[in-house]
RNA sequence: GUGGCCGUAGCUCAGUUGGUUAGAGCGCCAGGUUGUGGACCUGGAUGUCGGGGGUUCGAAUCCCCUCGGUCACCCCA
């Protein structure tokens, strides 16, 4: 790519890695803030794992498709000696997770509901949207032996305080059980469940008529593949309407009676929990492709862009670390996929005006200014406010213009005008006014704007 | 991993059937304004036309290879 005359290097990243300029840094962090913040409100506790996990834990669980998609790591030295990586990157935190609480389990407290933002790395082609290094938001709940249905409901409960504290507009959060969705095939005679629900999971992107080709070529009459087809095509229904359906659904086979009931109990613990009726509801057409969830699970949507598709994803796993450990750890939980969401948010247009982290803005106009200018700054930021300090003086024009660019909201100076009356100049970009101020009440007067 | 499309300035692109020193808009920098930002005006910088090879008197333009990007599938956040 570079020339060869040139002794530069292009400087680029890879495709499909995420790198914000600072004002979009900001804003991506704020979003993590907000998040954090909401999932410690309901009791999650902070982890962190490692990026890099040992090749024979990370894999143990996976199947040909996900191994297809490690990056396995290694050293240098390690590959010269001609050995096998016995290192690879996480693709996921659920993986990690599992590891983690079969390793720790006699020092933690269960039911452990923990939290963990993070990278997670996939070898993908990259696409729109879809990043070989991206932030996985995710929580859990993990208990021994059984976990209650309750937790199904507390999950949403998370999700409807997350988004409605992001303020992106409405969504809705859609549920659905797999235990249903085998208990339906059971009952339309439809054998292998799993292939099945991947063809279903991928109604929305295929189309009926390609989802019932593909549900033919594994063995599911046309009679059976056209009535499951009907079921999912009912779309999203909320409030009662959720509980009509599963009526009509009923009870052929013990399967479909437990996925009817569990999924009313926990709709029904979804309105205790208080999330409005107009947030969450039965959905028949989510399955999700993972094969390790084992009851309900989720997708959210946001209502007025349908097309970003889901940007929530979870549910519940009856066993998590069977691979690790003989105790039964059954979880449920979801993953907020926060790179795609901020770079959709940023193409729908969606984000709010970048800001900086920075308050005010200490002006220079000329070099004896520089000891007040120095002392105005450290009272502002004793007080509490982030304070960026010019120190080469400059036409007062290229400061305003520098505050502006970089999303700086205050400006302050104490020319010698001001120092000669013992008074500073505010001056607040957003609303265009500017006022002078004591110089002893300077930190008030930023404080007033 | 499979298949389609595209590579011209930082970005979006124009470049007439191959024909002199390769252009526009936006952005960037400077000045107009030695104490007032987003507007306006003026000026400026930047390209081995992705790379290599070939055809030709002549290639951004045609052919081959290669690298890169991108989209769809697979899969998923």
């Amino acid at each position: 790519m570079s020339p060869p005359t040139s002794s530069y290097v292009t400087p680029r990243t890879m495709s499909g890695v995420m790198e914000l300029l600072p004002l979009e840094q900001v804003a991506f962090e704020g979003m993590i803030d907000v998040i954090r913040r909401e999932f410690e409100r309901f009791g999650y506790l902070p982890i962190a794992t490692p990026a890099m996990e040992l090749t024979e834990v990370l894999l143990r669980k996976t199947g040909g498709e996900t191994e297809r998609q490690v990056y396995l790591v290694q050293s240098t030295g390690s590959a010269e000696q001609g050995d096998d990586p016995d290192l690879a990157l996480r693709f996921d935190l659920t993986v990690p997770l599992a590891r983690y609480v079969a390793e720790h389990e006699h020092q933690l407290s269960f039911p452990f509901r923990r939290h963990q933002i993070q990278p997670v790395y996939r070898g993908e082609r990259p696409q729109r949207g879809r990043y070989r290094e991206f932030y996985q938001c995710d929580i859990d709940v993990i208990d021994r032996n059984e976990l209650s249905l309750r937790f199904d409901a507390e999950i949403p409960a998370v999700i409807n305080s997350v988004f409605a504290a992001l303020d992106f507009g409405e969504f809705v959060i859609r549920l659905n059980s797999r235990r249903l969705l085998a208990g339906l095939m059971e009952k339309l005679e439809i054998e292998p469940h799993v292939a099945a629900l991947r063809e279903l999971d991928r109604l929305d992107r295929q189309g009926p008529e390609n989802v019932i080709a593909s549900l033919s070529k594994i063995g599911v009459t046309n009679d059976a593949a056209q009535r499951l087809l009907e079921l999912a095509a009912t779309g999203l229904r909320t409030g009662s309407d959720a509980f009509t359906l599963l009526d009509e659904i009923g009870g052929d086979n013990d399967l479909l009676k437990q996925g009817v009931d569990e999924m009313r109990a926990v709709l029904t613990l979804v309105r205790e929990w208080g999330v409005p009726e107009h947030r969450f509801g039965l959905d028949l057409s989510i399955a999700r492709g993972l094969d390790y969830y084992t009851g309900t699970v989720y997708e959210t949507t946001l209502v007025a862009h349908p097309e970003l598709g889901s940007i929530c994803s979870g549910g519940r796993y009856d066993d998590l670390a069977g691979q690790y450990t003989k105790s039964r750890l059954p979880g449920v939980g979801i993953s907020i996929g926060l790179s795609r969401l901020f770079w959709q948010l940023q193409n729908a247009d969606l984000l709010p005006a970048a800001k900086s982290t920075v308050e005010v803005l200490v002006g220079l106009l000329d070099d004896a200014g520089l000891p007040e200018a120095l002392r105005i700054a450290a009272e502002l930021r004793d007080a509490g406010v982030n304070t960026e300090s010019v120190l080469v003086p400059d036409r007062i024009g290229n400061q305003l213009k520098f505050a502006a660019k970089n999303g700086i909201d205050l400006y302050v100076v104490a020319g010698e005008n001001e120092r000669q009356r013992g008074e500073v100049l505010v001056r607040n970009l957003r609303t265009q006014t500017q006022a002078s101020a004591d110089r002893k009440d300077v930190v008030a007067a930023v404080q007033a704007q």
